[in-house]
DNA sequence: TTAACCCCGC
C-alpha cells in the first residue's frame, strides 16, 4: 500500500494532461485520501496502467502490479491482466509480459498486438513472427494494428520471402490502403535494399503523411542514393508539408554522404531558428556526423561545446568521429572528459575508443579501458570482446588478444577473423592457418574478409604452399567470390618469396582488372629482390591507376637508389614535385607512463633531446664495435657516405628507442609505432640493439609487427 | 495501441 502511494502524484504533475483528464478524481490530494480510505477499483487501476504504458513507466507499473496482487484484484481479471501484459510488453520486459500473457485464457486482439509489438520493437523479431502465427491459429485475425509490427519484424530479419507473402496478405485483406501499413511496407522494402519496390508502395499510397516522406528519404540514404533523398524532399515541400526532426535527420545523412557542407549548414541554420519545434537531441548528433563527414572539425567542436544536453550518443559521435578522421589523440582525450563529466559510456563508446587505441598503439590506455570494462561489469559481449582482441593484437600484445579470444564464448565470424589477422600481422602464419581450419571445423562459413586475413598471414610468414592452396580452394570449396584483395595477397605472397615472374603472371591472367594495390605489391617485391625491370613495368601501371599516392614513387626511388642510379632517383623526385605530392615525414610513437610521445624524423623538439642524441652516439659506437656497417641504400640523396650515415641516425624510430632506453629499467619491453615502413638499416640496427641492450623490441610499421629479440626479427628479414 | 530514430567490430 505504502509503496503504491509513493507512485504518488508527482507523476500527475509531470506528465501529460490527458492522463489527468482521464482520472476520475478532481485533485491529487483527493486521490491520496481516496486510496487510503478504500481500495482502488480495478477499472481505475486499468486506467492508471494505461497511462503508465503511455509514458513507459516500468517502475511505477511494477509497484502498481504488486498492489493489484495484494489487493486481490487480479484474480480472474482478464481486463487487468491484459493491461499489465501490455505495460510490460511496451517497456520491453518480455519475460514478464509473456508470463501474464500465458495465464490469460480469453486473448483479444489488443493483447496479441501489444505482445507482437513488444517483441518486434525490442529486437525479438523471430518471436514476433512466431506469435503472429499463433495468433491466426487461435482464430484471431490480424488487423491494421498487427501488420505494421509483423512487417517491421520481416524487415529487421531481412526475411524477403515472408515479407513479400505478408505484403500479399495485406493486399488481400484490404489493409494495404492503411497509412501505417503502407509506411511499414515502404520501410521494409528499403531495408531489403529494394528501394524501387519501396518507391512503388509509396507512390501508390492513397494518403501520405510526414512519416511516409521521411521513410522514403531515409530509405534512399540507406540505399546509397543521397541525391534521390534530396530530390524527394523537394517534392515533399511542394505538397506544402514542412520538415520535422526526422526529415532533417535523413537530409543531414544525405548531406554527410555527399559531403554537401553548404546544404548541411543551411539545415543547421534551420534547426537553430526552429529549435523548439524540433526534436533537438537527435538532430544535434546528426549535425555532428555531417560536420565530421565534411571534415569541418572546428565547426563540430564549436557545436558540441555549445550543446546544453550531451547524451551518450553525442559523446560517441564525437569520439568515433575524431577516430575516423585519424585524430585518435583527440578521441581518447574526449573519452577521458566524458568519464570525468559523469556521462555514461556504452558499448558503442568502447568500440570507438578501442579503435582509437589501436590507431596509435596506446596499449596501456587500451588496457585501462579493459579493466574499466571489467570493473563496471560490462558483460563482455562478442562485439566488445572483438574490439578488445583487435586492440590487443594491433597494439602488439598478442598474448592478451588470445586470452580474450579464448574467454569469448560465442565467437562469430568477425571474432575469428580478427584473431586470425592478429596472428598474421605478427608474422605467425602457421597459427593463423591452423586457427582458420579450426574456425571451419566450428562450422563458421568463411567470407571474403577472413580469407583475405589468412592469405595475408601466409604472405607475411612466407608460407607459399599453404597460401596458394587456400587461394585455389576459395572458389571451389566456399561460395566466396575472388576479390582484388585476394589477388593482392597472392601477388604479395609470391613476390616476397622471390617468385616475381609467377606473381607477374598472376596479374596478367586475373579475371578482374588489377588495381593499383596489386601493382604496388609487385613493386614492393621488386624492391626486396632488386628487380629493376619488372619494377619499372609495375611502377608505370601503378602510376596510371593511382597517380596521387606518393608511396609508389618512393618505392621506385628506393629501387634506383639501391642501384646507385642517381639520375633516375632525381627524375622520380621531379615527378613527385610536379604532381604536388608530399612525402609524409617519418614519425614514431612510444607510450610511456600512459603518455604517448611522438618523434618526427630529425626531431629536436623533445625536452630530453640532448640525452637522446648522446645515447644514440653511444649506441652507434657499440654497434660498430660488433661489426655493424651502415647500409645507406635507403637514403635517397646523392651525398657523401658520412652525411648519409648521419641522416640514418635521425630516423624517428631510433630517437624513440633511445628515449625509451633512457627512461625505463633494464628488461622492459620497448614498443614503437611508425607511420611508414621501417628502412633496411633501421631493421639491422634494431636487431643489434635488441641483442646488445638485452631488450625485446616490438615495432609496428605501416603494415605489420616486427618482434626483435636477441639479434633476430620475427619477420625473417622480409620487411 | 498504430509507422519513421543519431553513435558500432574484418
Amino acid at each position: 500500500m505504502d509503496c503504491f502511494l509513493t507512485l504518488n502524484l508527482k507523476l500527475l504533475k509531470h506528465h501529460s494532461p490527458p492522463f489527468l483528464k482521464k482520472m476520475p478524481f478532481t485533485s491529487p490530494a483527493n486521490f491520496a485520501d481516496n486510496s487510503l480510505s478504500q481500495p482502488l477499483p480495478s477499472l481505475q487501476c486499468g486506467t492508471i496502467l494505461q497511462s503508465l504504458t503511455n509514458i513507459k513507466s516500468l517502475t511505477k507499473g511494477q509497484q502498481l502490479h504488486a498492489y493489484i496482487i495484494t489487493s486481490g484484484n487480479l484474480r480472474n481479471n482478464t481486463y487487468l491482466s491484459t493491461k499489465l501484459a501490455a505495460l510490460y510488453a511496451t517497456c520491453g520486459h518480455m519475460t514478464d509480459a509473456q508470463m501474464i500473457f500465458n495465464g490469460i485464457v480469453l486473448k483479444n486482439s489488443f493483447l496479441w498486438n501489444f505482445m507482437i509489438r513488444g517483441y518486434a520493437c525490442n529486437g525479438f523479431s523471430v518471436k514476433a513472427l512466431v506469435l503472429y502465427k499463433q495468433m491466426s491459429s487461435f482464430g484471431q485475425n490480424a488487423d491494421k494494428f498487427t501488420y505494421p509490427f509483423v512487417i517491421k519484424a520481416c524487415g529487421d530479419l531481412l526475411h524477403v520471402e515472408l515479407g513479400r507473402r505478408i505484403h500479399g496478405e495485406v493486399v488481400l485483406t484490404g489493409f494495404g490502403s492503411d497509412i501505417y501499413v503502407g509506411n511499414s511496407l515502404t520501410a521494409m522494402y528499403s531495408k531489403f535494399g529494394d528501394i524501387r519496390s519501396a518507391r512503388i508502395i509509396f507512390d501508390r499510397m492513397p494518403v501520405r503523411d510526414i512519416t511516409s516522406w521521411n521513410t522514403m528519404i531515409s530509405g534512399y540514404v540507406k540505399n546509397g542514393k543521397p541525391k534521390e533523398a534530396l530530390a524527394i524532399f523537394y517534392l515533399m515541400k511542394q505538397t506544402g508539408l514542412s520538415a520535422d526532426g526526422m526529415t532533417l535527420v535523413g537530409l543531414l545523412c544525405a548531406c554527410a554522404e555527399l559531403a554537401a557542407l553548404k546544404q548541411g549548414k543551411e539545415i543547421h541554420g534551420y534547426v537553430v531558428r526552429n529549435g523548439n519545434a524540433l526534436c533537438v537531441d537527435f538532430l544535434m548528433n546528426s549535425l555532428i556526423e555531417m560536420y565530421f563527414n565534411c571534415n569541418c572539425l572546428v565547426d563540430v567542436l564549436k557545436l558540441f561545446e555549445k550543446m546544453a544536453r550531451k547524451d551518450t550518443v553525442s559523446w560517441n559521435s564525437m569520439i568515433s568521429g575524431y577516430a575516423r578522421n585519424t585524430y585518435a589523440f583527440e578521441s581518447l582525450r574526449l573519452f577521458c572528459r566524458m568519464i570525468l563529466e559523469g556521462a555514461k559510456p556504452d558499448q558503442v563508446t568502447f568500440i570507438a575508443v578501442l579503435g582509437a587505441c589501436d590507431q596509435i598503439t596506446a596499449l596501456q590506455f587500451g588496457m585501462s579501458v579493459h579493466s574499466y570494462l571489467v570493473k563496471k561489469g560490462f558483460g563482455a559481449t562478442t562485439i566488445v570482446a572483438t574490439a578488445l582482441i583487435d586492440m590487443y593484437a594491433k597494439c602488439g600484445n598478442l598474448a592478451c588478444a588470445h586470452s580474450v579470444f579464448n574467454e569469448t564464448p560465442e565467437k562469430n565470424l568477425i571474432c575469428w577473423s580478427v584473431m586470425i589477422s592478429g596472428y598474421g600481422i605478427h608474422g605467425m602464419g602457421r597459427e593463423a592457418v591452423s586457427l582458420f581450419h579450426e574456425m571451419i571445423k566450428n562450422n563458421i562459413i568463411p567470407d571474403e574478409g577472413v580469407l583475405t586475413s589468412v592469405l595475408s598471414a601466409c604472405s607475411h610468414a612466407g608460407l607459399v604452399a599453404e597460401g596458394k592452396e587456400i587461394f585455389y580452394t576459395i572458389t571451389k570449396d566456399y561460395d566466396v567470390k575472388l576479390v582484388l584483395a585476394h589477388y593482392s595477397c597472392l601477388v604479395d605472397l609470391l613476390g616476397r618469396a622471390g617468385h616475381l615472374d609467377e606473381a607477374y603472371k598472376v596479374i596478367k591472367t586475373m579475371e578482374i582488372n588489377p588495381s593499383s594495390d596489386i601493382w604496388a605489391a609487385l613493386l614492393n617485391a621488386c624492391r626486396l629482390h632488386r628487380n629493376v625491370e619488372i619494377a619499372e613495368i609495375s611502377a608505370k601501371k601503378f602510376f596510371d591507376l593511382n597517380a596521387k599516392q606518393v608511396g609508389g614513387y618512393i618505392c621506385l626511388s628506393n629501387i634506383y637508389a639501391a642501384e646507385k642510379r642517381w639520375d633516375d632517383v632525381e627524375r622520380v623526385r621531379m615527378l613527385i614535385r610536379e604532381k604536388g605530392l608530399i612525402k609524409p615525414p617519418g614519425c614514431s610513437f612510444v607510450e610511456l607512463d600512459k603518455m604517448v610521445h611522438r618523434f618526427l624524423v630529425g626531431d629536436k623538439s623533445h625536452p630530453q633531446i640532448e640525452n637522446i642524441y648522446t645515447k644514440l652516439k653511444q649506441l652507434n659506437q657499440l654497434l660498430k664495435e660488433v661489426g655493424y656497417k651502415p647500409d645507406t641504400s635507403s637514403v635517397l640523396y646523392n651525398v657523401d657516405e658520412e652525411f648519409k650515415e648521419k641522416m640514418l641516425w635521425d630516423h624517428s624510430e631510433r630517437l624513440a628507442i633511445a628515449y625509451v632506453l633512457i627512461n625505463t629499467s633494464p628488461g622492459t619491453i620497448i614498443r614503437i609505432t611508425k607511420n611508414l615502413r621501417v628502412c633496411g638499416d633501421c631493421h639491422t640496427v634494431i636487431k643489434l640493439i635488441s641483442k646488445l641492450m638485452c631488450r625485446e623490441i616490438i615495432m609496428r610499421d605501416i603494415r605489420r609487427f616486427h618482434h626483435f629479440r636477441d639479434g633476430f626479427c620475427s619477420c625473417g628479414d622480409y620487411w
